[in-house]
RNA sequence: GUGGCCUUAGCUCAACUGGCAGAGCAUCGGAUUGUGGCUCCGAAGGUUACGGGUUCAAGCCCCGUAGGCCACCCCA
């Protein structure tokens, strides 16, 4: 039993697993970048209050998830782990002035988020996202670039079958009166329900919709849909949505009971799975519109829609995916295991200084090499470098009296001698043969 | 935050109704001192998650704690 270990909620990334992330990030980088949204560091953390009022205070998110840091001093200010990117990102919108930049401000960020929820597979208490926003723009069509970028990622990154799904959740406009339709309707069947869903019925009566309970479909089936209930305005954006989509041949499904847990959403929302999979974390990424956000937060009145994508799910789906197809298939095919082209071995156990300065120079040309700087004998030092996959071996023995080493082939078996002046030219020509071959 | 299942070496797992804790893989070393992947030999590695209790005796039974998993709540 080791003394320490990472903190609940909490992983390592060991390095398989940290190289497909850095391969997630290359993917989230190149793909932003295609798009035109600029990068963006907000901190991890921020005044609670960024959060509290952003997300709303009455969201599970902020009543029990929040990771808050305990003042330092009597008169510090608290602050909380950012549980999502947007409200840290918005702030950033407002204190930098950015409704001077040329709207929208398309912004992209990847890294770690932190709720203090209870850990399962799939959910943590440090999470990472691949984050999108397009600060600026009233829509709809900027809204269907997020959702088509969204499944974009997906796609590149190796997911199989990922597939959105659409609702709208109204405006300030339609939705309270929405509501109250709502609540009537289902006060009405009080009696019927399940006890979780009655207290939703005074905590948040979206939240019936989408209710797990089997003796809730029915009664769901027939609420009322807030689809039929919205306003001129919301209608037509989502109509204008769903044209969109449809003109660019993005598949979706529209979900009358996708309902989004922060308080900051309007109109557009939507939530990205694979189909067909067991389990309850079952959302890859989720996103929406929040029009009325930037306001909340002290700016102008100024539209905005984005989108996360939960990279530990995404991982967790490659896996089930790979276990059909071949383990690791995704990092295989991508290169995320790493490469290592030479490794530098001595039949001398004390020259280390050799084994050095030969890596450095073979790395100076461009290669990924690595020295042995054990004192194994010579077939151990072979042996964990054919396992750390390196394709070739530069061994220093007695020919270096006449200025020549020897480069073997790891996986051939075969090998030759060459001067040292040479070495490095040798080399590169080789795995650039390997490589392609 | 609620309920349930689980925890033995780095990993995957054994150990009859309580009776001295094992294997495979991985690691390290060796098989006449410059050549690996196969094979053979050997070593190291455990307070059986942690803390109590019952018992002549606890990995095994009881209680607590921690962690993991599952279902809720909710969400990525």
């Amino acid at each position: 039993m080791p003394t320490f270990r990472a903190p609940r909620g909490t992983r390592d990334l060991l390095p398989d697993e940290a190289a497909r992330f850095n391969r997630f990030a290359r993917v989230a980088r190149d793909l932003a970048e295609r798009y035109g949204y600029r990068p963006i560091e907000t901190p991890l953390f921020e005044q609670a209050a960024v959060f509290e009022r952003g997300l709303g205070e009455v969201t599970d998110v902020v009543e029990k998830e929040l990771f808050r840091i305990a003042p330092r001093t009597e008169d510090s200010e608290a602050w909380a782990l950012r549980p999502e990117p947007t409200a840290g990102i918005v702030r950033a919108y407002v204190q930098h002035g950015m409704h001077t930049w040329p709207q929208p401000v398309r912004l992209s960020m990847m890294g770690p988020m932190f709720r203090y929820d209870r850990p399962q597979a799939g959910r943590y208490r440090q999470f990472w996202q691949f984050d999108v926003e397009a600060i600026g723009d009233p829509g709809p069509a900027i809204d269907a670039e997020i959702v088509e970028l969204g499944l974009r990622f997906y796609a590149e990154v190796g997911v199989r079958g990922a597939e959105v799904l659409v609702n709208s959740i109204g405006d300030p406009v339609c939705r309270p009166a929405y509501l109250g339709v709502l609540t009537s309707y289902y006060r009405r069947r009080a009696i019927d329900l399940p006890p979780t869903d009655r207290d939703r019925l005074e905590r948040n009566v979206l939240r019936l919709l989408d209710s797990k309970d089997p003796a809730m479909a029915a009664i769901n089936a027939a609420a009322p849909r807030i689809t039929d209930h919205l306003c001129d305005a919301c209608a037509a954006h989502l109509a204008g949505l769903r044209a969109h989509l449809d003109a660019l041949g993005v598949p979706y499904r529209m979900a009358p009971g996708l309902v989004r847990g922060l308080d900051y959403y309007t109109r557009t929302a939507f939530e990205f799975y694979v189909a067909g999979r067991e389990g309850q974390q079952q959302a890859i990424g989720g996103g929406g519109r929040y029009d009325g956000l930037v306001e909340l937060l002290g700016g102008r009145p100024t539209p905005g829609i984005g989108f996360g994508v939960g990279l530990d799910r995404v991982a967790l789906v490659l896996d089930e995916q790979a276990n059909v197809a071949g383990a690791r298939a995704d990092a295989v095919d991508s290169g995320d295991l790493g490469t290592l082209d030479v490794v530098v071995v001595s039949a001398d156990p004390d020259d280390t200084v050799g084994r050095l300065r030969v890596a450095t120079e073979i790395r100076a040309a461009g290669l990924h090499a690595r020295a042995d700087l054990g004192r194994r004998k010579l077939g151990r030092q072979l042996e964990a470098a054919s396992r750390d996959g390196a394709h070739f071996a530069v061994i220093l023995g007695d020919e270096l009296a006449t200025g020549h080493v020897q480069i073997r082939d790891l996986e051939a078996g075969t090998q030759r001698a060459v001067a040292t002046s040479d070495l490095a030219r040798e080399l590169a020509r080789a795995v650039k043969a390997h490589r392609h071959g």
